[in-house]
DNA sequence: CGTCTTTGACCTGCGC
DNA sequence: GCGCAGGTCAAAGACG
């Protein structure tokens, strides 16, 4: 992913200041007393080359933990900048989003319906499934999902359920229409208990054995919103565009993939652009895709943070100086 | 004429 | 076993 190669979280810190740190607390008493009782044996001025070594030890350790301070400063202040420009940019196009305004649910998010409770087991197959595969890619599995009950154990572990947000110019039911550059064929449509808008069941049909499955509702609370739910993977390229299709994988998460790097693009070259020319180039992406980014981002920095073994390392380093240097 | 959409019927799983 | 609800099938119609 771009964004880790972006954020150096190398600190390149000594993660062992001292050296008692590593050392369990009966091993610091024994430290402690034993060198009381030879201190008594030593002479004043081997007491004072001891002292000044630990105050410099000291000195060296604060010296790190302020160097800690002003990179985590430097972090949280590119993350401020980077959510002022998603502000803007989310004000300067909110007029623009009436037509293909897309959101991904995040992968937790119950908000649709979950009221069928021998669905349970299944979605939190399918939410184990996600939670384990998903690189900040904001798919997610739908509490109301009910086509593969079907499939045996294994095919449900595998099938991979996203859900994307379609802001429709007319709330008519004849716009049950989602652009996501596959060709679909409607083989039904329903009307469900817990939505008075019809269910439009589709296939994909471009290619005769792909098993990929769409359903495509209107939001019961936002009716000019339409939430289009993706069951399975495509086994075909991508039929529309193909340069698209080179950045993202082949599943049924293909829309919600693009959309997401698509948007990290885009935001990248916006902050170069605001660079070079004061911020002249705007991008045509939606508040929701920009809030869906912005937790895209703080994933991945919070994910970049976690598995970078130096930051950890001196992370713990850092609060251990603080307590000792508190203690005294 | 081929393709796509519509829509009622049927299938399946689950709760009681 | 029955009823309910969601999902799927397939015949019929619409359309280019």
């Amino acid at each position: 992913m771009e964004f880790t190669s972006l954020l150096n979280t190398s600190l390149n810190l000594n993660t062992k200041p001292l050296r008692f740190l590593d050392e369990s607390p009966a091993q610091k008493q024994e430290v402690v007393e034993s060198s009381f009782t030879i201190g008594l044996e030593r002479n004043s001025a081997t007491l004072k080359e001891e002292r000044g070594a630990l105050v410099e030890e000291i000195n060296r350790v604060n010296a790190e933990n302020k160097k800690l301070t002003e990179i985590l400063t430097v972090m949280c202040e590119n993350y401020n900048e980077l959510r002022n420009q998603l502000a803007e940019h989310q004000t300067s196009n909110n007029n623009n989003n009436n037509h293909g305004g897309v959101l991904l649910e995040d992968s937790n998010n119950n908000n649709i319906t979950a009221s069928k409770k021998r669905k349970a087991d299944q979605t939190n197959i399918i939410n184990s499934n996600n939670n384990n595969n998903n690189v900040g890619n904001s798919e997610s599995s739908s509490s109301d999902e009910d086509s593969s009950k079907k499939l045996p154990r294994e095919e449900i572990v595998k099938a991979k359920i996203s859900r994307v947000f379609v802001r429709t110019e007319s709330s008519s039911d004849s716009s049950l229409i989602v652009k996501d550059g596959y060709q679909w064929r409607k083989y039904g449509q329903k009307v469900t208990r817990d939505n008075p808008c019809p269910r439009a069941y589709f296939k994909c049909s471009f290619a005769p054995t792909c098993p990929v499955k769409k359903k495509v509702q209107r939001s019961i609370e936002d009716q000019s919103i339409v939430v289009a739910t993706y069951e399975g993977e495509h086994n075909h390229s991508h039929q529309l565009s193909k340069n698209e299709t080179n950045s993202t994988s082949l599943s049924s998460t293909a829309p919600s993939i693009s959309v997401v790097d698509n948007l990290a693009k885009k935001t990248k070259q916006s902050k170069e652009d605001a660079r070079s020319s004061n911020s002249k180039g705007k991008i045509d992406s939606s508040p929701q895709q920009q809030q869906q980014l912005q937790h895209y981002l703080v994933e991945q920095m919070a994910s970049t943070l976690t598995k970078d073994p130096n930051f950890k390392a001196a992370l713990a380093a850092a609060i251990s100086g603080k307590f000792l240097s508190s203690a005294k």
